[in-house]
DNA sequence: GACGCGTGGTA
DNA sequence: TTACCAAGCGT
């Protein structure tokens, strides 16, 4: 994409934006740098109403880095809960230890130190300098993808390119108003201009290259859903929810009645969620998630 | 760049 | 019911 030509019009977007965002409590205006932070982690391939309750438990609990480092990364996988995919969880956990002993207990604000840190990468970094900061840099999830790719492009959708990110910064605002912008395109995306049933007939919008196309199909193939049904993610989420049910150590024989399908696989998941350093081995060779013990709020 | 990584709501 | 999908990251 090439041209100083304003493809998406600010004016339409953030008019529509200042009414119809929604109120999300990690939009309050007392809200810091970490808790924004914390709330991008949850986000991260989990719906809001997943998220919701789970952050103001969390936040009221650990407020800050240096709170969520202090406690044990055990008691952090079972705040974490069901969200799914509880290596966010634990790299939520070390990036508080790095934030608070490395950067004083401030989330650092330029983009290159954000993606240094675990858990954070080239989205999350920029939706901190975004959303926390008010730094106008482009914030590319999948929301802004999508609407690019209609909008602008006149596509259903396109798959994640590392060029998205110059794609997206030649179309923000150069009048300070970027850091809204972003934000706007995203909440577009997750209201209006939706993956299933786009609202067309809501948009704010007036112009829009994929309704003048005719509202084509994809024709470039995304990735295909992935199954998980019977897949060692199963297995996994099977293992660990036996163990967050548990404050004490669990036998193996305990673990074993989690998945009784395919030993062969029950073992290979178990092993993964040991190299993961999200399951411990004890010293009576139990099982526990890792960190039981560090324990300190 | 492709793949593996949880979980539950919705159509 | 099955299939899709939800503010991605690390390898």
């Amino acid at each position: 994409m090439s041209s100083g030509q304003i493809l998406i019009p600010a004016g339409e977007l953030l008019g529509w934006y200042r009414t119809a965002q929604r109120d999300l409590p990690w939009r309050a205006p007392d809200v810091t740098a970490w808790q924004i932070l914390v709330s991008e982690f949850m986000l991260q391939q989990t719906p809001v109403s997943r998220v919701e309750p789970i952050w103001r438990d969390w936040i009221a609990r650990w407020p800050t880095p240096s709170a969520t480092a202090a406690a044990g990364a055990a008691d952090v996988l079972r705040a974490w809960g069901k969200l799914g995919y509880p290596r966010r969880a634990k790299r939520l956990h070390e990036c508080a230890e790095v934030i608070a002993t490395e950067h004083d207990d401030e989330v650092p604000r330029d983009v290159e130190t954000l993606l240094t840190l675990p858990g954070i990468g080239a989205y999350t970094a920029r939706a901190v300098a975004c959303f926390a900061y008010q730094q106008d840099v482009p914030v590319v999830d999948t929301n802004v993808r999508r609407v690019v790719a209609r909008a602008v492009r006149g596509v259903a959708d396109t798959p994640a390119r590392t060029r998205d990110l110059d794609d997206v910064a030649a179309l923000l605002p150069k009048d300070g108003t970027a850091h809204v912008f972003s934000a706007a395109l995203m909440e577009l995306g997750a209201i209006v201009c939706t993956a299933r049933t786009p609202k067309c007939g809501i948009c704010p919008l007036t112009t829009c290259a994929w309704r003048s196309a005719g509202h084509p199909e994809m024709s470039t193939p995304t990735r295909p859903v992935q199954k998980y049904a019977g897949t060692d993610r199963q297995v996994r989420g099977r293992l660990l929810d036996v163990l967050r049910g548990s404050v004490s150590p669990v036998t193996r024989a305990q673990l074993d009645v989690a998945w009784l399908t395919d030993p062969a696989q029950r073992d290979r998941a178990l092993d993964s969620l040991l190299v993961d350093g999200l399951v411990e081995q004890t010293a009576d060779d139990r099982y526990a998630l890792a960190g039981e013990g560090e324990r300190t709020d």
